[in-house]
RNA sequence: GGGCGUUUAGCUCAGCUGGUAGAGCACCUGCCUUACAAGCAGGGGGUCGGCGGUUCGAGCCCGCCAGCGCCCACCA
């Protein structure tokens, strides 16, 4: 037997070393003629490429790598591949901060544009091509940044099978998958108010809206009655909508307002003529119990609006400022008023407002500021307005009781880990309130696949789509010329016209299973990948990725894109603070992993328990450092006592003392346990199992044996030990490898060719030999600990020879420790070792006496 | 307002089907012991959030309450 092992074992250069072998091995290269069967394929989530490397970063990743890597040694072929999200808002909120440029869609290509070298105070206006290529390139180097931070921590990902949500790959897909929904009316386009982001200047998702408590104010404004009979107070926080307002509302059993319901009031300011409805959603509680219904305030406005059928008076533009002219139907004499909030934003046009009510009287008393919750874009700075916009929709349920509860049904066909996740998605579901709008007034995304006619008089006619054919794909409407049509065509009279829009990020994510298996370009592919196995994944984002990835899927294939998905937990800042860029607590996890080694990093993550919220903390890290350093000085003396005094270490036969057999049925019931847990995506179980283990591997069991391994009993027992301890060591070092793929490749390599981490994952039932019984090991680790607590009491070394020791303990328990006394005197230095049959475990250790 | 989770040592957390409270860190006391002093052996420290209930027995099961975190909600 031959070993590598070195005289002075170390953690630096392993992991650069071990990265670049299992690179240039391909040692994670996924084997595509395996079957769908032995396959184990990963929907990995696609970092978002613009946003921050931040320890979330690591987290989640490192725990399914941990996965992937006890699937790979079970003997599954594992398929798990990586992806960015480099497309939407987020990049392009990037690339204009990052180069100082803005995109202006009417201006020409600039083949010649160069960024500045800082970003300019005022925004450069740059086509849309220019703006493109700035994306394509930033995101680029992002995608480098991430690359380099997954190497560092060792995901065991096929670096071959990237992708990028921009990709081509990707846009085959998306395109494909949404000419397909279109077919099969899964995806519609409507002329309807939505949520918009008057600063990103695009429709937003219900999905990607969050409350934000902000500060209002009740106004008190006084309508007037068309009977002349008096006035109506409203209380309201938006009265700059005034002129948009279309109606009153109060509900049906509302007593005050009863008498009104039917009647007329003419507005404030402006004196146009709105009817007094009754409905159910009006709250007799709130303000004076009687609402003004604009056009559109919030989603409560276009519910009244929908369901009373009520005439739209739209004053909000897509700038988020007061349209020029009044809406149409406005009464003559209010102009004027209109005129002087005309073109301001809401801020202005508000005071403007406020100010004219005070002045004709029709503000009662002074605004009471309130504190109040308003609809966010998600990564948004103001509040959303409802803009009427032609916009495409996906159903996914929000107006369909039936589709919602397919959803719902296949949400529970779903092994969720952990189950209680499952919550979110049904909730999520429970609370849908349209269908899902996809469109995105933006640049840097999947364009949709469509043209429309444009008609004699140039205007362009949206009912009848031109559509590319499915090999034509991908297709950019914006410079891809309609079929039938010739380049010169568009935007003319007679010819057609691109649609402007780009999908929603998520329309295109919510496809990863497909882009990934080659749903579209690789049929044999998606055989053995599809459906996929695991979907990883974090909690914040159950109501949208997962949601509509289960939407599509269901759409296409007519079930689960997956059959498991495990949530990770949310990381903290060390003082157990939700991280943000804005609180700046961000932290980075580079330097870290220079610090204290990625086996370390990746201990601290797998030492979160699942879906577990878990604080950035140091301590863990360094102990799994420790962790780290230990397993190479005990797998160093391991191996060297092994092929000191075994001529066969794997023959398991030759372990003929009852103490290392004990061990190894110790450790069997260990195996068991670490393989259900991992098996159920238990890391942190088989982790913490594993390491205790370890420990007392270390502590107790190589002290009892040390003597006996070096030979001090003669041969035969002295092979028994170097047997079972190298049994053990490779059996643990198997055990840790999926955590710690670094170090545990480090020692595997000593005296193995091929990588730990293609090795078979350990099997217990070898490990249990015939009439092993665990309490030999127990009790004589105890009595060990019982000497060895004598000794430290009395303040003296740990080599201080016992004269003599008397164990008391159960008949059970001392007829266990029998076989092992040997082993026990050897390494407790006891001179004279007797037993009494007592009731329960009590050591007498009487000492040499002081030199 | 509805829902999910959580509360165990000074700190961070284990404790799987109910059977005498655990680990690491921190603190304290010792130890050069031929794998490891970036190590090793020990020690002190907890009425398991509160109140009830089931049980021979509850950190664990049931009910109520409270704190913390998160998700959802039509928020004038």
């Amino acid at each position: 037997m031959t070993t590598g092992v070195p005289d002075k074992p170390t953690l630096e250069g392993i992991d650069e070393r071990w990265a670049a072998r299992w690179e240039t091995d391909g040692t994670y290269r996924f084997d595509r003629s395996r079957a769908r069967a032995d396959v184990f394929s990963i929907d990995t989530p696609p970092p978002t490429v613009s946003g921050s490397l931040h320890m979330g970063s690591v987290f989640g990743y490192v725990q399914t790598d941990s996965i992937a890597r006890f699937q790979r040694m079970l003997g599954r072929e594992v398929f798990y591949p990586m992806g960015w999200d480099d497309n939407g808002l987020a990049t392009e909120r990037r690339v204009q901060n990052y180069y100082g440029v803005r995109c202006d869609p009417h201006l020409p290509y600039d083949a010649s544009f160069v960024p500045p070298d800082s970003p300019p105070k005022e925004p450069i206006p740059i086509s849309r091509p220019n703006f493109l290529e700035l994306c394509a390139r930033l995101v680029a180097e992002d995608e480098k940044a991430f690359e380099a931070l997954w190497c560092r921590l060792g995901l065991s990902v096929d670096w071959t099978l990237t992708y990028t949500t921009v990709g081509t790959a990707a846009r085959r897909t998306s395109q494909r998958a949404f000419l397909r929904n279109l077919a099969r009316d899964e995806a519609y386009q409507a002329d309807a108010p939505t949520l918009w982001d008057v600063d990103m200047r695009t429709a937003v998702a219900q999905a990607e809206l969050e409350d934000r408590e902000i500060a209002g104010a009740y106004h008190a404004l006084r309508f007037h009655r068309a009977d002349g009979a008096g006035d109506v107070l409203i209380d309201t926080t938006r009265p700059e909508l005034l002129a948009a307002c279309v109606a009153l509302v109060a509900h049906p059993d509302d007593k005050r307002y009863q008498p009104l319901f039917g009647s007329e009031v003419s507005t404030p300011l402006y004196g146009a003529r709105v009817p007094v409805l009754a409905h159910r959603l009006a709250d007799p509680e709130k303000g004076t119990g009687i609402a003004m219904i604009c056009t559109f305030g919030d989603t409560t406005d276009v519910v009244w609006w929908r369901e009373l059928q009520l005439p739209t008076r739209a004053i909000i533009g897509v700038d988020g400022r007061l349209k020029a002219e009044p809406p149409e139907g406005f009464p003559n004499g209010g102009a004027a008023a209109y005129a002087q909030a005309a073109g301001k934003n809401i801020k202005q046009a508000q005071k403007i407002v406020v100010e004219q009510l005070r002045e004709s009287g029709e503000l009662e008393g002074e605004p009471r500021p309130i504190s109040h919750p308003v609809k966010f874009y998600e990564r948004g700075d103001r509040p959303l307005e409802i803009v009427t916009s032609r916009q495409w929709y996906f159903r996914n349920g929000g107006r369909d009781p039936e589709l919602r509860a397919e959803l719902l049904k296949l949400g529970g066909e779903l092994r969720w880990h952990p189950p209680h996740m499952r919550a979110r998605y049904d909730t999520w579901i429970e609370g849908l309130n349209s269908d899902w709008l996809v469109s995105r007034q933006r640049y840097f995304g999947v364009p949709f696949p469509v043209w429309y006619r444009v008609d004699a008089d140039g205007k362009t006619d949206y009912r009848d789509p031109i559509l590319p054919a499915e090999d034509d794909l991908p297709v950019d409407p914006s410079s891809d010329v309609a079929p039938g049509f010739t380049a010169d065509q568009r935007g003319r009279p007679g010819g057609f016209a691109e649609d402007p829009d780009v999908m929603d990020t998520w329309a295109t994510s919510s496809l990863t299973p497909q882009i990934v298996t080659g749903w579209v370009d690789d049929p044999d592919l998606f055989e053995r990948t599809f459906p996929m196995d695991l979907r990883p994944q974090g909690p914040e984002i159950i109501r949208t990725w997962l949601f509509d990835t289960v939407v599509r899927s269901r759409f296409e294939h007519g079930g689960l894109p997956w059959s498991d998905t495990n949530i990770n937990g949310w990381v903290l800042d060390p003082d157990r603070k939700k991280m943000s860029k804005s609180k700046g607590n961000v932290v980075t996890p580079m330097p870290l992993v220079d610090e204290y080694g990625p086996d370390a990093l990746r201990y601290w993550a797998c030492n979160g328990r699942p879906a577990v919220d878990t604080a950035v903390d140091f301590g863990i890290m360094k102990i799994g450092r420790k962790l780290a350093i230990k397993i190479l000085n005990a797998s160093k003396f391991t191996l060297n006592i092994a092929s000191e005094n075994a001529s066969n270490t794997e023959d398991l036969t030759l372990v003929t003392e009852p103490l290392d057999r004990s061990m190894l049925a110790t450790l069997a019931v260990l195996v068991d346990d670490a393989t259900t847990a991992f098996g159920s995506f238990d890391y942190a179980r088989a982790l913490e199992r594993t390491e205790r283990f370890f420990w007392s591997f270390c502590d107790d069991y190589v002290e009892l044996v040390k003597g006996r391994a070096y030979g001090g009993v003669g041969p035969e027992p002295a092979a028994s030990a170097a047997v079972a301890l190298r049994g053990a060591l490779t059996t643990l070092l198997r055990m840790f490898a999926p955590i710690m793929p670094f170090v545990t490749e480090e020692v595997w390599s000593w005296f193995e060719s091929a990588s730990v981490h293609r090795a078979p994952w350990p099997d217990a039932s070898p490990l249990r030999l015939d009439g092993a019984d665990p309490l030999v090991f127990e009790v004589t680790a105890d009595v060990l600990a019982a000497v060895r607590k004598a000794k430290s009491e009395a303040k003296r070394s740990l080599r201080t020879p016992a004269e003599r020791v008397v164990v008391h303990d159960t008949a059970e328990r001392l007829a266990a420790l029998a076989p092992a006394e040997s082993d026990l005197r050897e390494a407790g230095k006891i001179v004279l070792l007797t037993t009494e049959v007592g009731s329960e475990l009590r050591v007498e250790v009487e000492l040499a006496p002081p030199e």
